[in-house]
DNA sequence: AATGAATGAGTGTTCATTCAT
DNA sequence: GATGAATGAACACTCATTCAT
């Protein structure tokens, strides 16, 4: 393996492993040693690639967010109707937010630290404002094409994420206990119920 | 002052002391030095009145979510139409988050903590399942009064905690850069979207 | 109850109850909380009649001390023949002993101390002065009256004392497996080796 | 060196070390500093050879017992008289003690301990016991060669070690006030009148 | 590159002691 | 006399980080 592959091989390899055990012990409680052993290495070897545990943090959200905001372009490309499309994405992402459902927790420490640290809000808030700005674009489109009424496509974009974003939460803690209830299911309905709205027609 | 009342009396001050702290700093990074200094109080003192560090986080959590549901529950009183009320709802209950915007951080921390601690869980638990269960009926009622749509009714109320849930996150994190956005109007935006729909009648 | 009287009653009350206590916990693991629970009173009654656990710890050594030099001052009297008044000391003191054997233990804190503390030590030594002394009278008595062999005083005295030492301590070490062996039959029978002697007559 | 000697060198200057702390402080008062700072090492480094305080005491304990008992096997070995080999006993154990006078103390924190510790205890009871059998060994044999009376062999044995014990308690405590007296001359002599026996001949 | 021994600052918790009531 | 709330010094232990090899 070149040098510089064995590199980003390593990286992977501790990010990896530095995941799983945040995810199971959370931040505080994770000690190096932990990730150094959970990856297989010493922890001389975790510091050669990673300057300190912070910065393992830092990458990890850096890389996750990344991740997640390819998964949405990818996924909100298309051309049917926007309500359709919408939709569709919201039965993607389900999937794939099950798939790794076990280090979702880890987000939550995120935010909690967000608010103290400003390299993580930063992180975070381009998340989020890219994530706002793609949905508006389809939303904008949608109202171009007379698929969706005429709203501040801004706002209806913020709601957007927020809807998720709530879904996601109380998928994550488990808070509902009907346990047909999936995160798809809960998607699925949490759109349509923004599509068509709650109201009886007149 | 009785004894019981000073008691109590002491417990607040500590309570309110340490959330502050934790608000500001973590519930890591705060040390319980930085919590008696913060009630002005001696480190014996407040471990007269909480064993631990975690006792008076568990505790923290207990009567958040206690007042929080006070507060739900308070409000989702009133008799006008249920579109109304809800809107009502959104209004009020912005406005007490605003109040209380510089200890919001820490429910991300408590929800980051959720994933490992059955005793916090349990509480999260309990505060979603009252609160669902409570939109839950006023959706009922406004089905049976004809003036929402004939949708089920829990998933409903999953959707609306979770929109809510959301628009908390988003708004906390302070996502959104125009500054003109307060939690009201997310809130208000969310529900009418919620209410009417997005897509076009035809 | 007079004041004098109460005093003295509550002081000994307390040193009562420190005494099991310390023989539960030893002195460092005893708090002054378990002692006044222990004694039935608060911890500033405690205070109220004894400076510091230390001085509780030194003055129940002097108590303890005083007594046994009383229990051998009034068994060591007699007018039989010494190596019999000696056999008889022997089973008096290990009744008298096998009573108090829940609090032996702590003389061994006591001697653990005693290296350190001169006021233990000066305790300690007086009472063993004391001890010696008076085993000393005996041997010289029993010498003079042609009951025992013409030994040096001093060093019988002193062998004694430390066979006498040594019977306690294995005794409360339990460190004999022997469940028919008491404090006495170890008593008796050091006391009949130190008499009449282990090598064969020729 | 190597990687396994490294250890138990740094292992053995910990040890060596903790005992010359606890002697002068007492097992209670040394802290981990302390022993560190003897041992020329840092806090961190004494935690990555023992897992905590109570560890170091445990071993110190082990080796210390162990070290004892090659002793006393050592130097019952031989070939002449038992009385005499007795005798010869005394002198060199009274030697050896001598040696170590400075950590002796410590002996009587772990009899102390003892009540309440089950590992502590059970390793007094094993070197008690080893103790116990082989001077017993020593007696049966000296009773077969008749160069000892018919006594019963184990409470002989059990006399003499209390009688060791006793002499080497009432020796550390510096009871007795002649100087003259060391340890030998109380070794000695204590069992002088073991084997002699005070009572006149008829 | 990689190891793991070594460092030492940091902190939750305990508890003897004090003191207002 | 007695209470128990309050104090604060003390300490065992942890763990991120460093560095010699």
């Amino acid at each position: 393996m070149e040098k510089q592959d064995l590199s980003e091989f390593r990286k992977d390899q501790i990010l990896q492993a530095a995941t799983a055990v945040f995810a199971r012990l959370g931040f505080h409680k994770a000690r190096m040693d932990d990730i150094a052993q959970e990856a297989g290495l010493s922890k001389g070897a975790v510091y050669w690639y990673f300057k300190s545990k912070d910065e393992i943090i830092t990458t990890i959200l850096d890389r996750f967010m990344d991740r997640e905001l390819e998964n949405i372009q990818r996924i909100s490309q298309g051309d049917g109707p926007i309500p359709v499309r919408l939709m569709k994405m919201m039965k993607t992402l389900a999937k794939e937010i099950e798939e790794i459902s076990d280090r979702m927790p880890i987000i939550y420490e995120f935010y909690a630290i967000a608010a103290r640290e400003e390299a993580i809000r930063k992180t975070i808030h381009r998340y989020f404002g890219k994530y706002t700005t793609l949905l508006q674009e389809l939303i904008q489109t949608g109202i171009e094409r007379g698929e969706l009424r005429d709203v501040p496509p801004h706002e209806a974009a913020l709601s957007l994420v927020a809807q998720m974003e709530g879904c996601k939460l109380i998928w994550i803690l488990g808070v509902f206990d009907h346990p047909e209830v999936d995160l798809e299911k809960l998607f699925i309905s949490s759109m349509n119920f923004m599509l068509e709205g709650l109201i009886l027609e007149v």
